[in-house]
DNA sequence: GATGAATGAGCCTTCATTCAT
DNA sequence: AATGAATGAAGGCTCATTCAT
């Protein structure tokens, strides 16, 4: 896994850090939202954080940096939403149905931030990009293990090449979710988008 | 269909005004896919484009407008990619895998046009964002009607409230190509990932 | 009398140079009222006037060139005025009053251009600036010149040395209905004004 | 009376605020008077200051708010002057010989200025040229109320509704004196001048 | 003579970043 | 640690003027 970006400051205390930080992402995650990275100004997040544009300064280094503390606190959260989604000691393909319903469902809450993600990566400096895509990978990959166990466990029949694949195609219907919003909503509640994808990735998965 | 925004010039002759825009549209994709349209200054858009800053200013009105330009141009590509892939004549399934064939390559070549529209498609008014997302939904129209033809004539089995949404996967197939790419061609080339998505689809719509 | 500046024109025809050139006045004058000279373009300029750019600077070489043109035409239309109102064969007092009159009512018509000068003659070249102002004093001089035959003729008393300072006094009566308008239009209409300051005058000059 | 605009600042010390407007107030007259608003650049006042230009910015929202700045600035000079003249306790004849003098050597003292506030006023947004403007009748009201002082206590002889007229033409005067200074200052020294203006309002004004 | 496309110097303004207090 | 005034490079855009057709 790729290492985790450690951004300086010239602040000493990491408690201190970490609390003015969260108060920046915060800030931070509304403008970017509302206005995008480019238009929101440095002045905007530290008013928004609730300090001063030099303390702003204290605990990053650059714009940039910020757009990398947001990404990576996005991330975080989806991660997060994930793994309390997992249920132990059921069939893979019990575990899958849960695990993209509530991805889903994560995603639907996120849909603001993961859309932020994607509009403003190409912002970041090139390695730090790559930190934020790997993460990206990282949640295709909990998708590949679940299909991987539903093959182990005969819960499901999928064969080992295809396995990635299908991760994939799960993970994008999180993204189209979020994506093309403003048209499958017009169609569909979440509740019914989850339950025609579901159906039709279990059909193709199960001997039906 | 909404109206196409049209641009006003100070230049009277259409016909130049057609060609500059041209040029202006060439310079602008290049530039705007490597830096972005914030990073990307007019004067570089002025100086790719073969003339000053002065002539840029008078075949548009603002930095804005040549985002427009570059969408309408992008969106115009791949309807035009698509157009050639129709063939007449055969049921619903064969032209549907056409379709699917065809759409996927040119969003294959286009990628990073693509991309280009979903990072940046935000910094355009509210208005003109309006006109390049229904360009966007009559190319989820176009797969639909293949949908309801297939349907029509036998050769796809699916139930008239799926259809949108089998239409909205497929275009997702097409982003999905783009916005992973640094994933998916890992282990996929373009054509086996059009054959195992075509596949799948296919197994779905018919009775195998 | 200071040499009237002749603009230089890639022109040849006289009559067409004459005629060009009260089509650039007459738009001119009115850009310059409305929205100042700066903030007119010479494009406007030229548009106003019925032709295109290229052909404006065929009967001018700068844009300061439309305002000495505007400037000049103005003078020439106050001194046409200032002629007409010119009784002859009558006592100096009988002048005075008559001229008084015909200059406020000149004054009154013309208003906006002689703002104007006054407000943009700082833009003319200092050459060309210093032929204007000399117009103005042109028409201070007529002050001057009915004053004396009024003083010779006896009727009106006034010392030598006054005359000027009196003349000046009396151009200044119609620069400030220009001038104050905003303010003395809410208490007298031009006649009344006219009068009130003519009768000042008068008891001034004659014994009553 | 008017309520005088205050012009926003990014800077939070109000004792700074003053002392860098008066900074910039100082620059930008003179570079107004000798080279006009719109031929001066912000950077040149911001040189002229002694500070940067994103400096002036701090201070200001736009070039405009100079100008307004200025011309508020010369309108407070003006009254102050105007205010030091006054002397109580003296009949209206008295006081108004008094301001009279002291108006024309203010005038004169800051004929430039003056000049620039009527060459410029219209380079203002109308709500701020009303403004400045509404300074300019505070002045005629100045005069009036002399003038009313020394018909109650019987020094002048004047009636009620030429009170205001005499009040324009005192302050002509001054305009008058800088207007046409280039003329005036060849026949008379401001001494002469306001001797010589002074003496025909008077004669007017009482039995003699 | 008329046209209008092309030019580019130059303008106003913004904003990320620094640093003295 | 926190503050916020100061900085100036850089950006979008305008417009007087030229010149080939």
């Amino acid at each position: 896994m790729e290492q985790r970006k450690s951004i300086p400051s010239m602040v000493k205390d990491p408690k201190l850090i970490e609390k003015r930080r969260e108060q920046i992402i915060e800030a931070a995650v509304e403008l970017f939202i509302s206005k995008g990275f480019h238009k929101t100004t440095t002045r905007e997040i530290s008013r928004a954080s609730g300090f001063s544009i030099g303390t702003l300064y204290e605990y990053i280094e650059s714009k940039e940096d910020v757009l990398y503390l947001v990404c990576d606190a996005i991330h975080a959260g989806v991660e997060k939403g994930l793994q309390e989604v997992l249920v132990n000691g059921v069939s893979g393909a019990v575990m899958l149905e849960a695990a993209i319903e509530g991805f889903l469902r994560v995603m639907d809450q996120m849909q603001d931030r993961v859309l932020l993600i994607y509009q403003e990566i190409k912002s970041l400096p090139r390695e730090t990009m790559r930190y934020v895509l790997a993460k990206e990978e990282e949640i295709t990959g909990f998708f590949e293990e679940i299909l991987h166990r539903g093959r182990r466990d005969g819960s499901l029949q999928i064969d080992e090449n295809s396995v990635k694949l299908m991760a994939h195609n799960i993970v994008v219907l999180g993204e189209m979710w979020t994506f093309r919003r403003w048209s499958l909503r017009k169609d569909y509640t979440l509740e019914e988008f989850t339950k025609m994808q579901t159906s039709l990735i279990l059909r193709e998965l199960t001997d039906k």
